[in-house]
DNA sequence: AGTGTTTACGGCGACCGTAAATATG
DNA sequence: CATATTTACGGTCGCCGTAAACACT
């Protein structure tokens, strides 16, 4: 598992379609997007989203995961940009800047 | 940055030096290694080792970044281990299996 | 039929491994 | 001079994009 998957399936949980996410939010292309995000239900090994005819789904685990997810993400960003400026992490902001830890 | 970058720089702290942590950490090759320590850095901003003679050291924002790194990558397996079994987080022990979030 | 996802397939970039070069004590 | 890291250089694997096929309403 890599972060581009985490990326990935935050961005179509938040679209709610793979189209929608590839085209507007990541800017590639959407069987690409698809590969990925079964890439990373086999890798769980657990079915995050439901295939509909309009979009997709998340299941229980789905929800659960985006926010393990979303969490790992705003710290991988917190981690970087503290690390670089100095900051010890306990200074800084909860979400859209990381947990303080 | 992935999260390849992070199981690396760690496998790196831990060993004290990129030959220690390729060959019997990693099981890559020294350079390749040192090469994504670079890409590491180079993204980060900011040194994170210093090269010595007889292995690394880490620099102040390295041992900061080493913190994070731990963190993160114990709960990216928390997450897929949590989805996988659909035991919740906050049931989930602190460290070797990630913190309750 | 129309929207959306999956499968098939070729191209290209990135990681990797080997080998040579450089640095340090 | 010995150990360790860096740079150079091909090879190969995997991600990506296009196109066609499939599913559902």
């Amino acid at each position: 598992m890599e972060l581009r998957h985490l990326r990935y399936f935050v961005a179509v949980a938040e679209a709610g379609s793979l189209t929608v996410a590839a085209e507007q939010k990541l800017h590639t292309s959407q069987p690409s997007l698809s590969r990925q995000i079964r890439d990373l239900e086999d890798e769980i090994g657990a079915r995050l989203l439901t295939r509909r005819a309009r979009g997709i789904e998340l299941t229980p685990a789905g929800r659960a995961f985006l926010d393990h997810a979303r969490v790992v993400l705003s710290q991988v960003e917190a981690a970087a940009r503290g690390t670089r400026t100095g900051v010890p992490c306990s200074r800084q902001g909860a979400f859209g800047g990381g947990l303080a830890w």
